[in-house]
DNA sequence: GATATATGTGTAC
DNA sequence: TACACCTATATCG
């Protein structure tokens, strides 16, 4: 689940179902009681995402609840009363109100920053493709200047925030771009290319609240079959398609390990610099 | 029941 | 590069 246009999805949910009104805070499981105790009972004001980082603010606290989803975190929504039982006691941050309820459930992090930790953690995030003020020379700057293979780039959230595994091989193989080129050796109509797509997929991704790839026009037909419905619920062209045959060309799409994630992409569609 | 796996990140060696 | 961490779900025996 959790991929930049997740936790964007996030943010307006917990305004549309909080915003401008006091909300009852509460850590079933204990991890975040003093962070609850301190917010319960305030108005949610403020829900703002920053790539895969999710910002709550309360009355008129300056200091903002972070939330990062990690690999395994999760939030469900419900409307009326949060269900008790076995489940309830891994709920790490619970926000009820007369709209409803979120439980938090299993994330990286849940603390309250304050000014000065918002700073820093905002300061070492790249620019995210889904916000408006986002500035993808920023990126470029550190792109164009580096060493490292564009896979390894796009999942470094200090130089974009947002993407993850699945956007990083989708966007790459929708680019036509070896996951293996050095960022110095993008062009910048390359770069671009990658940017734009990001924005398109990603907020594409918030609305359906899925990733889902489709061909790109410049590319050739697909070969009639779908692209697979992967686990993650959409459809894509290579992630985890190991081994299977590419749907624009044929080409079994390659996989390996790089800097401790699954890379996956197609040898016959994905060219060189 | 045990084990493997996952869309992520931070720290230590 | 390895591992630690957080949780749920799928798959295997």
């Amino acid at each position: 689940m959790p991929e930049g246009h997740t936790i964007h999805r996030l943010a307006a949910e917990h305004l549309r179902m909080f915003g401008g009104r006091s909300v009852r805070a509460c850590s079933p499981q204990g991890r975040f009681a003093l962070g609850a105790a301190r917010v319960d009972g305030r108005p949610l004001v403020v829900a703002e995402a920053f790539g895969k980082h999710l910002l709550l603010g309360f009355g008129d606290e300056e200091s903002r609840v972070h939330v990062h989803l990690g690999l395994f975190g999760k939030y469900s929504f419900g409307t009326g009363v949060p269900p008790a039982g076995v489940s309830a006691e891994s709920v790490r941050l619970r926000l009820e109100g007369e709209g409803g309820f979120a439980d938090l459930r299993g994330p990286a992090a849940c603390e309250v920053l304050e000014p000065g930790g918002v700073k820093r953690l905002l300061d070492r995030l790249g620019p995210d493709p889904l916000r408006a003020d986002a500035d993808p020379e920023e990126a470029w700057r550190r792109v164009r200047r580096s060493r490292l293979p564009i896979a390894a780039l796009l999942l470094d959230q200090s130089v974009v925030a947002g993407p993850g595994n699945i956007y990083r091989a989708e966007v790459l193989f929708r680019q036509g771009i070896s996951p293996e080129v050095q960022g110095r050796a993008l062009s910048a109509e390359q770069w671009r290319g990658i940017w734009d797509d990001l924005v398109v997929l990603m907020a594409a991704g918030v609305r359906s609240g899925r990733i889902d790839t489709v061909r790109p026009e410049h590319m050739p037909e697909a070969m009639g079959r779908p692209p697979r419905v992967d686990d993650h619920g959409g459809e894509v062209y290579v992630y985890r398609r190991a081994g299977l045959a590419c749907h624009v060309c044929g080409t079994p799409v390659r996989a390996r390990e790089l800097m401790g994630r699954n890379l996956f992409w197609c040898p016959g569609c994905q060219r060189a610099g």
